[in-house]
DNA sequence: GGGTGAGTTCAAGAAATATTGAACAGAATA
DNA sequence: TATTCTGTTCAATATTTCTTGAACTCACCC
C-alpha cells in the first residue's frame, strides 16, 4: 500500500561495514524493487550486494557486509536460490559456499511466477470452484447476475493464466 | 411516565450480518487477490462485497455486513476509488453515497498501474540516476563490470515501462 | 572421539502495516 | 441557528511480517 521513500543510508558510524556509494545504490535499488514483488528487504539487499559484485561472495561476507544476520542472510539466500535468483558456484579448495547472482531477466521472472505467481493462481482455481458450487437455483431472484459475475472472474483469472507466459517471453 | 420498550438488540456474531455463501466466497478470493498485489484485506473485502451485489450498496450497508469499522470502510473505498475500481452511484432522493464495483478489466488494471506501479517505476527512474553518477573511473579495476551491470539495470527498467501498456492491452 | 567451521532452524523480539474508534467537519434538515 | 446525518481523519492499538541470535546439525579435520 503506500510508497515510503526509503532512502537507504549509509549508517554514520559505517567505518566498519563500508558498502561503496555504487553498492548502496544498487541495493537501495532493489530494496525498492523487492518490495512492490512482496518480499521483505533482506532479499533485497542480498541480491543488490551479489549483482554489482564482481566476484562471488561467501555467506559471512553477505553477512558482515550488509549487517545482517546469520538468520536473514540463510533465509533470503535460500528464497532468492528458490527463485533461481542466486546461485552456489564453486570455487576451488574453498571449503565455503559462494554465490552469485543470476542476471537472466527471464529466468528471474520465471522463477518469481512459478515461486510466488503460479501457487496464487492455482488456490484462486480452487476457490472459484467452491464459488461455482454454491450458484443460486435459476430460479432464484438475481440469479443471473451472479452467473455472469461468477462467470466474469472465470474469464479473468483464464486471462491472467494466459498472461504469464507472455509476459515471461517479452521480457526475454 | 411509560419506559420504552428497550430491546436489547443483540447485535453482533453472525445472525446479524449474515453473508451468503456465495458472498464469502468471492469476497474471500478477492482478498486473496489482492493479498498478492499488496493491498490490505479490507480492501479486497469491500471490493469483493460490491463486486457480488446486484445492488448499490451504502457506506453503512458496506461497514455493518463485513463488520469493519468505520474508518477501515472510509478509508478502503477511498483507495478502491483511486484506483478506479469502485465509483460512487447517484440514487434517486438518497442523502448517503451509493457504491458499486467497476468490473471491466481494463479499468482495473489501468488503475493499478497508475496508482502503483507507475510511482515505483518513477522513483526507479531517480535512483538510476543516482547510481550512474557514482560508476567508477574507467581505469579502476572491474570498471567494465559495474558499467555493464548498471547498463542492464537501465534495459530491465525500459523493458518493464514497455511491458506495462502491453499488459493493459491483452487484458482488454 | 573431540573440536571446529559452516550453515540451518525457530522461538522471541522488533519493525512495519492495518484496523479501530473517538473527535471532527460539512451538508442537509428542522 | 441548532440538530442530525454522513463520512473523514488520525492517534492509539492490534495484527502481521521480518529479523535476530542462540541452540542445533552436519561434515570435516586432528
Amino acid at each position: 500500500m503506500e510508497m515510503p521513500q526509503t532512502q537507504l543510508i549509509l549508517e554514520s558510524d559505517a567505518s566498519e561495514s563500508s558498502l561503496t556509494a555504487l553498492e548502496t545504490g544498487v541495493i537501495d535499488l532493489f530494496v525498492n524493487g523487492v518490495r512492490v514483488l512482496g518480499l521483505p528487504k533482506s532479499i533485497g539487499e542480498i541480491y543488490g550486494l551479489l549483482y554489482i559484485s564482481p566476484e562471488p561472495l561467501s555467506f559471512d561476507e553477505i553477512l558482515s557486509r550488509l549487517q545482517i544476520s546469520k538468520g536473514s542472510t540463510s533465509q533470503g539466500l535460500k528464497i532468492l536460490r528458490s527463485l533461481g535468483a542466486v546461485r552456489a558456484v564453486y570455487v576451488a579448495g574453498a571449503r565455503r559456499d559462494y554465490f552469485v547472482a543470476e542476471t537472466e531477466l527471464k529466468k528471474l521472472v520465471g522463477g518469481f511466477i512459478r515461486e510466488e505467481l503460479s501457487p496464487h493462481l492455482d488456490s484462486g482455481t480452487e476457490r472459484l470452484e467452491s464459488i461455482q458450487s454454491h450458484l443460486p437455483d435459476a430460479s432464484e431472484p438475481d440469479a443471473q447476475f451472479f452467473k455472469d459475475r461468477v462467470g466474469k472472474l472465470g474469464t479473468w483469472h483464464k486471462r491472467t493464466e494466459l498472461l504469464l507466459p507472455i509476459i515471461r517471453k517479452f521480457l526475454t
